[in-house]
DNA sequence: GTTTTTAATGAACACTGTTTATTACATTTG
DNA sequence: CAAATGTAATAAACAGTGTTCATTAAAAAC
């Protein structure tokens, strides 16, 4: 009998009917906006029923939040064609800028807010999406390293942290109006120089 | 008649006492406890009086905000018994992760909330706290400068930026749980290594 | 002493996430 | 097929949240 799988495909749909709602809320309206509520009148369905697809709203934000490393990590294939390896980390920096610029709220729910981490946490799980992602900027940093780059770099999994670190910091920076402490308006080409700066910075240690 | 100057008085005691409510709830229970009912029950006056002495929640976190910098500035000032000028701006680096896994939710409201950044947008101002905070770091890059490191450095804000942007990106990354894809747990250590890979990396400048 | 100004509040508004008892319907069993 | 069981959906409530406003009480000015 097909009954418990079409209960399981159903369910499936729900979940899914669901999450599509929420991300449409959460893009067009905010995260601030992205209530229980307003998701179960965009479904026609009570808030209630929301509970019994998803445990609570973290869990919700953490489906989100893995979509949107599907998103990122796919704009990130493009650096691929970029033959030479420091030049592809360079690319691979520019994409994550722009990723961050043109995706403010996505960027808060993968790297800022607490929500997602919560139910990673309950679950006891490692954080997949941010290994899988880390892993990317490795191998790139490795291909460099492989080409002649790099050569007093022992510790991949450092570097790449180190790297990571100033890319996120500059862009929260950023993104949370930390700038707003400079009088002029550059606020991009600050962003601009500096990754330019940081850049030079790691040439240096050919 | 020096009504007015008493009144004015008793007014800047209400805004203190109230603040001074906030701070201990913002310390004791954390930033999402600090609810305005819970301030207004401990200073046993009704939640609307908050609002004849601040226009609303957001000003209040701005002014929480100010006295964290106080704080932190008055940590950072240890570092000027280190004589020599890189030494020192490695002190400063020290002091900084220091103040921010010591005071995860202070840190939080300087350099990662919202809220008390719409406070000054509203008013249009410049972010005061974090061009003195900001300062203090060009002035020990000046320094480094002056004694004859960083000496390919045309430009100290760029540098500044670059050199703060590492930390606050290892220390968020930290602080906002991201560094769970790491399957062990040396998070310290990991801080530690990816800091002193930075200061190499500065250091290669000079 | 009366009027005016000001400080404080109770109550309400419009929300939020979440839980629970109840209802309505689908599925299984006798 | 009818009765019993299981399950999906919900209305309503709980316990909060920030904020506003008309009303009351007290202080200051006249």
């Amino acid at each position: 009998m097909g009954i418990t799988e079409r209960k399981e495909r159903e369910r499936e749909e729900m979940r899914d009917l669901i999450l599509q709602a929420a991300r449409k809320l959460f893009l067009t309206q905010g995260y601030e906006k992205m209530s229980i509520r307003g998701i179960a009148e965009a479904i026609e369905y009570s808030p209630a029923t929301i509970y019994l697809y998803y445990k609570d709203k973290n869990e919700l934000f953490f489906s989100l939040h893995k979509d949107a490393f599907q998103k990122m990590m796919a704009e990130f294939s493009v650096v691929a064609a970029v033959t030479d390896p420091f030049e592809r980390l360079v690319a691979l920096g520019r994409q994550y800028i722009k990723f961050a610029i043109e995706n403010p709220e996505l960027y808060d729910l993968m790297f800022i807010m607490e929500a997602p981490m919560e139910t990673l946490a309950c679950r006891e799980e490692v954080w997949e999406d941010g290994q899988t992602s880390f892993g990317f900027l490795k191998i790139v940093i490795g291909d460099c390293i492989n080409a002649g780059y790099f050569k007093n770099t022992e510790d991949i999994e450092n570097s790449s942290l180190t790297i990571w670190s100033f890319m996120h910091g500059l862009i929260t920076i950023y993104l949370k109006k930390r700038m707003s402490m400079f009088e002029d308006n550059r606020e991009m080409e600050r962003i601009e120089e500096s990754f330019k700066l940081f850049v030079e910075m790691i040439k240096c240690r050919f």
